[in-house]
DNA sequence: CTTTTTTTGCAACAATTTTGAAAAAGTCAT
DNA sequence: ATGACTTTTTCAAAATTGTTGCAAAAAAAG
């Protein structure tokens, strides 16, 4: 079972409070969280300051991956425990329910191969897709 | 061929001459824009407020669509003719050069159809296709 | 426990986006 | 063309969001 305390060492990360109480939100919640987001559900413990260098510095150690978003506010999930500063490999796809709002990392789903023209050089792609996910009746 | 004044008056929209100016601009430069870059490029001729209610408006009318961006920008790029307020159907690929930072529509290039894990009702799918284009060297 | 290094919180700042309301402009029927 | 009517633009102000420098606090190392 990975804790919160393994994974911040295997990235050669110090363990703080703040960073423990983000990555337990990540790990509990299971979707993709903005910055508001992440305030917001720590109750204003601790400074907004220190949630945007927390995420910056997840980002760079390979801990998070950004989720683009179709409102423009950038959302943040856990990566696989692969991912380092090193490498940063992601080929799933986001799934955002409409309904619900949520939004998260969907390994299952495959995205074939996309042929694009010629002179065009793929490095990352990257798929947001939206609906209504099994708990909003997508399934009923 | 398309012109400003046909395009605005197909979508029920008054031709005044911000609307002319942004449409244009799109029109001209066949990229997707972020608000910065339209106030940027129409040199401060009109209030910063007018283009984000102008983008507003035309979103909403079916004149442009949005374009996602890995740095939480959000861009902007005209529809297809087809493209009304009550339909708004996009199903091509966006592509931004790493390299001069342009992000394009993609018409040519075909998304297969995306198998997601049973429950999850698809109904509209964004991809941002990342690496170099044509232009920066992607056929050297 | 002490030293060293890193992280956090605060304050101030800058940039971006939103809202309300009056002035200006577009539309349409004389 | 003119005036009534409606929509759009502008300006001022607020709210939201993101950044930077630095001193205090906390974590790791010895
Ligand atoms: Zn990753
Ligand atoms: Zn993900
Ligand atoms: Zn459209
Ligand atoms: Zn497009």
């Amino acid at each position: 079972m990975r804790t919160v305390h393994h994974i911040l060492t295997d990235h050669q990360l110090r363990n703080t409070s703040v960073r423990k109480e983000v990555l337990q939100l990540f790990l509990n919640k299971e979707i993709a969280l903005s910055q508001p987001e992440i305030e917001h559900e720590l109750d204003d413990s601790c400074d907004r300051v220190t949630i945007y260098r927390t995420l910056a510095t997840f980002l760079e150690k390979g801990v998070i991956h950004k989720v683009l978003d179709d409102q423009g506010a950038m959302k943040y999930a856990l990566c696989a425990d692969t991912c380092s500063a090193e490498v940063h490999q992601h080929d799933h796809l986001h799934f955002k329910c409409t309904h619900c709002g949520t939004t998260q990392c969907i390994e299952e789903a495959i995205i074939p191969p996309i042929q694009l023209p010629a002179g065009f050089q793929l490095a990352e792609l990257n798929v947001l897709a939206q609906g209504t996910c099994p708990d909003c009746g997508g399934g009923k």
